[in-house]
DNA sequence: GCGGCGACCTGTGCGC
DNA sequence: TGCGCACAGGTCGCCG
């Protein structure tokens, strides 16, 4: 999936394809991708005639703020959205269609069928789990050294970990957490509490800066992401690490090697990342 | 609270 | 060419 430089690219690129437009039929094909309300039937009556008013994102859930309602989506690991202007057939990989009254559509695409929609009234979907867990972005003011300072206090943990828990920072995943550790030199399995006050800053500034230079970029193509509007991102062109198992590292031309840190694939310099 | 694992799904790429 | 297997960007829930 699309972390969060791909999720707000597809947020701009929605947003200049549909926003107000209203709704005049929903078609969910696999109910279990709505999680609420759970019923996927009141899930498509709720949306009709409801007019996209804005486009938000927190962490890597698009927010679609509707008239009365706010749909919450995650694309989890290959979600995507396509519009198309006429009529288009459904694809086998398409599990939920929002038809406009312009004729227009939005289709909801994902081959593994791990994405998420919840909707609710306005106003609610920030009290209500899934954004309720949510820490700051990393492109937010909030997210500072003194902030992680506290939340690594509190934890044991190693630092990979810690950083792909969205409810501490909520927007890395594996491939922008093992780019912002290169960056900072600091190695994945380094215990929370062993960090330096400095070495924490390094993270935050690190991370920060791999964010935004993906955001400007319009984030890492990856096998499946794609933007709605079919561009793709240019980021993966500026990874260091990730996905380069055996290349030379940029820094001592070691070979970058690939390990599992939490179950997860990480890619890692043994010889710059202490 | 933590790590580890399976579950959710399908497709791809590899070795044989 | 075909088969079986490992693995894939995320998250949740269960277990010890």
């Amino acid at each position: 999936m699309p972390e969060l430089p791909e999720v707000d690219a597809v947020k701009e690129s929605l947003k200049k394809q549909i926003l107000n437009k209203t709704i005049r039929q929903v078609d969910v094909t696999w109910p279990s991708m709505v999680k609420h309300p759970e019923d996927r039937k009141r899930f498509e009556q709720m949306l009709v005639h409801q007019t996209i008013q804005d486009i938000d994102r927190k962490g890597k859930f698009l927010i679609f703020r509707l008239d009365d309602y706010a749909l919450v989506s995650h694309l989890r690991m290959e979600g995507k959205y396509f519009v198309y202007t006429e009529e288009e057939p459904k694809d086998k990989h398409t599990h939920v269609i929002f038809r406009f009254n312009d004729g227009s559509s939005l289709h909801y695409n994902d081959v593994r069928k791990f994405g998420t929609m919840h909707l609710f009234d306005n106003g609610r979907e920030h009290e209500e789990k899934p954004l309720s867990q949510l820490g700051p972005d990393p492109v937010e003011e909030h997210f500072t050294g003194e902030y992680m300072q506290k939340r690594l206090q509190k934890t044991t943990r190693r630092i990979k970990p810690v950083l792909l828990d969205q409810s501490v920072v909520a927007g890395f995943g594996n491939i922008y957490v093992d780019e912002t550790l290169y960056r900072a030199k600091i190695h994945p399995e380094r215990l929370s509490p062993s960090l330096s006050e400095e070495e924490v800053e390094r993270i935050v500034a690190e991370g920060k800066k791999v964010i935004r230079e993906a955001m400007e970029a319009g984030g890492s193509t990856i096998r499946s992401y794609a933007r709605s509007d079919g561009a793709q991102g240019e980021f993966q062109t500026r990874l260091f690490v990730y996905g380069k198992e055996g290349e030379p590292c940029p820094g001592c031309k070691r070979p970058i090697m690939k390990t599992k840190v939490g179950g997860r694939g990480t890619h890692l310099c043994y010889y710059c990342q202490e």
